[in-house]
DNA sequence: GATGAATGAGGCTTCATTCAT
DNA sequence: TATGAATGAAGCCTCATTCAT
């Protein structure tokens, strides 16, 4: 992040803590009422400090969402690069598959609020855009890697892989949401499972 | 829909057209900066009315965006409505499948970006997320039914329609947006096919 | 009412029927919820006619409001120049006073709404201040004339009689909207008219 | 009163100083042209702070004008208590009327345009309103105290004391605004003090 | 005369951001 | 650093009035 001169970057102890703070409010401000329905004020309060000394660490709104959104990545990307770090040989793909789904559920039922949130603005900000582009194209390569370490190999990798990642994703926000009330979840993981088996064998 | 007695409910011509532009206007304005990237004000000048008249034919802001969302809608289940109803026996998934993706994603050409808008938006608001959910359901029930109609049948038939839903969904928003560079659309467009196919057979 | 060259003023008999709904719908509409809190369009739609033609009828919307006071005048004063065309000698102030209260009583139980309204912007608008100061003048006028011919004398009548004006109307105002539970209104009522009498005798 | 969470419940000097200054410009623009003659812009201005500020401190328009007829109130009765306080035994009704109509006339001096604004006012706000019968009620209760304590007591004591009442504000109304040239206020005052002389002799 | 659609100025209010302390 | 009061631009919406038909 350029943070122009006038932010600090901060290097105290509190400082940091501060930050941190305000990142962790906005995080939660956002999730429960997405961007445009709140406010900077509302932020601060959250966070237990005052507004003003919100524009001495961020440069405006939107470097604090820019700042959600880290935490955001990190709190996807950690536990599935923990997971994938589990999985040794020998390991098939049917078992990964429904680890990586679960895991992957776990993972929006966390954070789908601030999913939702942060997906809303890639439409209109092309640094948020951006960066969700950057985690997807990392994430296939990080996962394409993992699965031919593994054995498991076929023509056009990435884009099975990444496919296998849109469906994963589609399905994980349908089930925080439980929002058809006419589709049994459950069996649509299983059915979710096997359509990525199949990209895979 | 329901329209208070303050709104017109417009009868003539005159009326109708100028509500027409309205919601066109809307339509493009919403598409190219978003929902919370313009004002009303910009709405009427692109529809070459005054602020005033928007306000004649539409309660608020928000109700510009319903409407727009009822064209939406309009414009995405027509021509899949009109596709389905020209598959006639003999047909087999394997040619369903293909025309059913190549027809989302033209339909996404063109409505890719309201889309986007849209959908930002069934995040925070209730009314344009349970329409959503409508159209979802009532999609998934129309083509259960045909494929049912055509003599594809599985067990768990609305968990694979709506799966295979997701998945050219999701698809298609990639393809159009031509996200990344390391994908070959193409080559994904088949492998999404063939995952399709796989379902329901 | 200088009516300036656009206005019509009103020959035809359809015409003047016209205007007169235009008044009577602008007196109910201001009557219950005042000046401000209404539209002409409300007003039209009263009357039963377009927007647009109320402009063809009065210059603009506090226009019709000094025709409603015109009526609201007329309702005032014909019935009380009624009750004083009725007394004739020999009458004396005891019977006089209770009946001009118990007439300005039963005329404000049906014109009080629309006295607030009017009243309300008095304060502002000089020249329906002047409308009202005008009647205090007629009726304070035509009032000594009477108490005069009826051989009630006293020096200084104009401001007694204006005085006893004053009195039977704000005692009147506060009878018809029964503001102060811990009031005995028909009690009330004799003292005022008691302390009327003794301004006379 | 319950101001929401948003509005600031001024502790600091300053704040407490802005909030008065923003209370008096109201009381200054509301006297001089009315509460719809008006906008937040100008009050603003008349306070010399920005539009913003006075929502920081009133939740709208019409708060400020509670907070105004909050000062009106207290400009009207402490000087009346303050009055009444001073009245020791042995005093009659024939000296302590005049007192009362004098000071009412001088604090009708100052006071006269604002109550106009907020008794217009009291016609469509019942907030409004119920302050001004709150008002009443009070000063009924209190003065009655006062005269029975000092020996002056007659049946119907609340009856005649709101007459009164009413008998001088609407006379100092007239007084301050000095509607009629025909009437010789001086001498009007003398049969007033006289009227309300009657009432409790 | 009559209609009701259209105009556009202006009001109320919010909120990202700055500033005095 | 920290506070929270202050700024002012900008957004949404209303409504008196005009105009095309």
């Amino acid at each position: 992040m350029a943070t122009s001169g006038k932010i600090r970057e901060p290097k105290q102890e509190r400082s940091i803590e501060t930050k941190k703070k305000i990142i962790n409010a906005g995080y939660e401000v956002f999730s429960s009422v997405g961007y445009y329905g709140t406010n900077t004020a509302e932020i601060a309060k959250a966070a237990g400090v005052s507004t003003g000394i919100v524009y001495g660490y961020f440069k405006d709104k939107r470097d604090i969402l820019l700042c959600v959104l880290d935490i955001y990545i990190d709190n996807v990307t950690k536990p599935l690069y923990s997971l994938m770090a589990d999985f040794t040989l020998p390991i098939g793909i049917e078992d990964l598959a429904p680890a990586v789904v679960d895991e992957v559920i776990k993972i929006h039922e966390t954070n789908s609020r601030i999913h939702n949130t942060l997906h809303s603005l890639a439409a209109t900000d092309d640094g948020v855009n951006a960066r969700f582009s950057e985690l997807e194209h990392k994430m296939t390569t990080k996962l394409s890697a993992k699965l031919n370490h593994l054995g498991i190999d076929k023509p056009d990798m990435f884009e099975r892989v990444h496919l296998a990642m849109n469906i994963v994703q589609s399905f994980a926000h349908e089930y925080v949401f439980d929002k058809h009330q006419y589709i049994d979840y459950p069996k649509m993981r299983d059915i979710v499972c096997n359509s990525i088996i199949k990209l895979f064998v």
